[in-house]
DNA sequence: CATTTGTGAACTGTCGACAATCTTCACGTC
DNA sequence: GACGTGAAGATTGTCGACAGTTCACAAATG
C-alpha cells in the first residue's frame, strides 16, 4: 500500500520519484496500513500526541496527514474531541458501491469509444495474472491486482477526476472490507468473471459491456453489503 | 459562501449551527472567497506565513485551511515550494462538468423513483425563485441559486457521498466561471430552462428526465468550455 | 548578450510549549 | 440506584521559533 496521494502510478519516467521526503506522507501511509491491517479499528480514536510519540516526531505533521486521510474519508475528526477511524455501516458501504458503479460504468462507456487493440490486450493480461494469483491461492494481492483491472478500464475513459475518484472509493472500499476478514466469494470464479467484460471491450459493444459490467460490480456489491450486515447490525 | 465542509445546506434544522469557531474553517472562507471575487487570481502563490500575517493568526491554521481546499481541488500544493491557487484549463473543466453530468444524471434517477408530490413541489418553488431572480437581474444570486436546485436534485437521491461530490464540483465549477467575468447565456433563458425537468419529475418519467437534464447540462457545459477556450487557450 | 554562479531574503517543514477544553471518575444528593 | 457536581488528568487548537530549502536578483563568466 503505497502513498496516497501521488504516484501510486509511475508513467515510465528517466528516473523514479525519490521517497517522499514528507514526514506527513509517510505518517498518512504508516495509518493507512494500520487501518488495512485491523491494527486500528473503526470508531478508535487515533489520538496525535499519542502518534506523534510513537513515531518519533512533533504533532505537526501527524495532524497533517490525518487531516489528509480525512479528506479521503478514512478517518472523521470531531472538533476539539480528535480524530477518530471512520467506521462504515452497511448503508454507507452501500453508497460507496452505488457510487463508484455510477463512476466505472461512466468511466467504461468513454472507454470503449476510444479503447484500442493494444489496451484490451493489457486489460487481457491483468485478468490472465488475477487468475494465475487466484490458482496460487494469493488472495491479497488478487484483490490488489483486481481494483488495479478496474483502475485500468476507469483509466481508459480519459477523466483524470474520475480516475482520482475511483482511487479514493478503492481505498475506502478495501478498508471497510478488511473488517469482513474473509472472502466474499471463491477467488476463481470472481477472476474468471472479468472474461466477459474484456470480450465486450474487444467487441466495442457499449451496451453490452454496460450491462455485463453492472451485473459484476452489483455481484461483489451484494456480497459484500449482505455479509457487512449481518456482522455489523 | 459558506464553510465548504459541512452544512452549508441546513435540511431544515431546529436551531442554526453556530458560526465555527473553529479558525481553519474561518480562514478556508475567506481564501474561498478571495478566490471567488478575483483577489487571488488561479496560478498565483498563497504564501502561509503571508497569509498568516495578514489575518493576525500562527501558520497553523493557515496550513491546515489550504491543506483543505487542496482536498476540495482549489488549492494545489508543491512540496517545499507553496501553496497556489488551482487554474483550470478548458480540458479540465470539460473534465468536471462530464463527471457533474454523470453523478448527477445518476443522482436524478434514483430521485424519480422516489420522488413525492411535496418534493416536486419545493422543486418547483426553487424555479420560481429563479424565474424572479432573473427578472430583477440578480445575475450572482440566481447563479447560487441554481446549484441549490442540482443540489436539491442530488439530494433526493439519496446517497450523502454524491450530493458531498457535488458540492465540491459546484465550488470549482463556480471558481473556474468566475474567471470569465460574464454571463453565458441570457438569464431568463436559463431559469426556464428548468421547467421541463420539473415537468419530467411530476410525470416520474425516468427516461424524459435524464435525456432533458442531460441536454440540460450539457448545454452549460458547451458554452462555459468554449468561452473558456477563447478566453484562456 | 546569454548563461552560469553566488548571495541574501523569504518561505516551508518541523518542533516544543501553553491555554482552553474535553473526558474521566470519584463524590455527594435525591 | 440513578443522576448531577466538581476536580484531576489528558488532549486539542494555537502559537512562536529554528533549520534547511527555494526564489529573486546581482555579479561573474564565456
Amino acid at each position: 500500500m503505497t502513498n496516497i496521494d501521488k504516484a501510486s502510478h509511475p508513467d515510465s519516467a528517466l528516473f523514479s520519484e525519490l521517497p517522499s521526503a514528507d514526514l506527513a506522507s509517510r505518517i498518512a501511509d504508516q495509518v493507512l496500513q494500520a487501518i488495512g491491517d485491523g491494527r486500528l479499528i473503526p470508531g478508535q480514536k487515533v489520538a496525535e500526541a499519542q502518534l506523534a510519540r510513537e513515531m518519533g516526531t512533533s504533532r505537526a505533521p501527524v495532524r497533517e496527514a490525518l487531516r489528509l486521510l480525512e479528506s479521503q474519508g478514512l478517518i472523521v475528526s470531531h472538533p476539539r474531541r480528535g480524530f477518530f477511524v471512520h467506521s462504515y455501516d452497511a448503508d454507507e458501504l452501500d453508497d460507496i458501491y452505488d457510487l463508484r458503479e455510477c463512476l466505472e460504468l461512466h468511466a467504461a462507456e468513454a472507454a470503449v469509444a476510444r479503447i484500442t487493440d493494444a489496451d484490451v490486450d493489457r486489460l487481457a493480461a491483468q485478468v490472465e495474472l488475477l487468475k494465475r494469483l487466484a490458482q496460487d491461492g494469493q488472495m491479497q494481492e488478487q484483490v490488489t491486482q483486481d481494483y488495479e483491472f478496474h483502475r485500468m478500464l476507469c483509466a481508459l475513459g480519459d477523466n483524470m477526476r474520475v480516475v482520482r475518484l475511483f482511487d479514493q472509493i478503492a481505498t475506502q472500499l478495501r478498508a471497510g472490507i478488511a473488517l469482513l476478514g474473509r472472502n466474499y466469494d471463491d477467488p476463481w470464479e470472481i477472476a474468471q468473471s472479468h472474461d466477459v467484460l474484456i470480450d465486450a471491450l474487444r467487441q466495442k459493444d457499449a451496451a453490452r459491456l454496460r450491462s455485463e459490467l453492472k451485473e459484476h460490480l452489483e455481484e461483489a456489491r451484494f456480497q459484500v453489503v449482505a455479509l457487512f450486515r449481518n456482522d455489523n447490525g
